[in-house]
DNA sequence: TTTTTTTTGCAGTGGTCATTACATTATTCT
DNA sequence: AGAATAATGTAATGACCACTGCAAAAAAAA
């Protein structure tokens, strides 16, 4: 169920807005919200600067829209993790298991939440990513405790400090084989 | 021993350059390369950019001198964990423990090197943080080989990836326990 | 057909970026 | 003292940044 598209008034756009938010998701996954040229995201999309504004208001709406997209595609393996959990371990298990898979397979490497809150001096664009981040946390932690862990908040931070290290190996250097070796370790600690 | 201030020939300069390279290193250290600017280094080191360039060059060879300079300070806690390790357990312990005590002390939070990766688009500000990092890579897994450990290149890997995920999450969020936490369970693993 | 609404293309806005030309000043060497 | 050297301050350079004013164009509503 894409969104409906309902003929308005006026001259048509020239451009998919879901497309173009897909698009411009990729660049900013891949290299943050301030070395991301909106030059360069007109190129991409084909658009023209005054359709771009016109369509997402400015770069922080444009980049909203392309994180709630990433939240609502690809960041949905966290809470598919969490529901295929059954007790605390699986939660540790799936959700460290899949971030591995997730942050090292495609040709953008890590987490564009995770990645993105480091990457960028504006304000707004960090505090955006940050709240995207703290809201997984408090979800993991809200399972965990559903599950009967014994201490629910802790353990969704060291998860998160977890997943950073390997969206940002992912991004940097690592192999698949480094972030499941890490992962590898950490569980047979939880076991 | 500081750097021997020979007198030479000419005016005489008007700043301390080590002095200048440490504080170019708090504001590299905080925000990446990208972001800060060369006319903000010169008002906080109160000199003009003619005699930024004077003495640095360039940007990047104001970022190099500044990355060394914390290789030299601050990161030569990894060789210390390295040099007071005697077993590879040992290894993960000291350098674990060390990374979480000083990436969540002072106010700059984090790692310059291991976040410095990922703040930029430059490339060879990349290039140069990146050789930083498997530098550091390369000596642990020497010192683990030298101990014995069966697979010391597999496990330097794993350090870093964790200690990456401690140095973004100092930065971004996470409290000194919740970087504690996460280094013990590693601990409780490998013991 | 005329009006209303919305998007388009073109060209430009002021601002900031890293970097530098030019002339001057302060120091040492001869 | 005078020449040589290396720093300084002032002010500017072109390039790129996010963003916009304006008029033309394309659709629906009247």
């Amino acid at each position: 169920m894409t969104t409906a598209k309902k003929r308005s008034r006026g001259r048509p756009r020239k451009f998919d807005v879901d497309v173009g938010v897909v698009q411009a998701q990729a660049l900013f996954a891949g290299r943050g919200f301030d070395t991301v040229g909106m030059s360069e995201i007109c190129e991409t999309l084909g658009v023209t600067p005054t359709s771009l504004y016109a369509a997402f208001g400015n770069k922080l709406g444009l980049y909203t829209r392309a994180v709630e997209n990433y939240a609502n595609s690809t960041g949905k393996f966290v809470s598919a993790a969490l529901a295929a959990a059954s007790t605390p371990f699986e939660v540790w298990e799936k959700v460290l298991r899949s971030s591995a898979e997730v942050y090292s397979s495609g040709d953008i490497k890590g987490c564009m939440v995770l990645n993105g809150a480091l990457m960028s001096q504006d304000a707004e664009a960090n505090a955006l990513v940050a709240a995207q981040a703290e809201a997984t946390q408090a979800a993991i932690a809200a399972r965990l405790m559903e599950l009967g862990d014994p201490d629910p908040k802790e353990s969704a931070a060291s998860i998160l400090v977890l997943m950073r290290g390997l969206s940002v190996s992912a991004r940097t250097n690592a192999s698949r084989n480094d972030l499941d070796s890490v992962v590898d370790l950490v569980l047979s600690a939880k076991r």
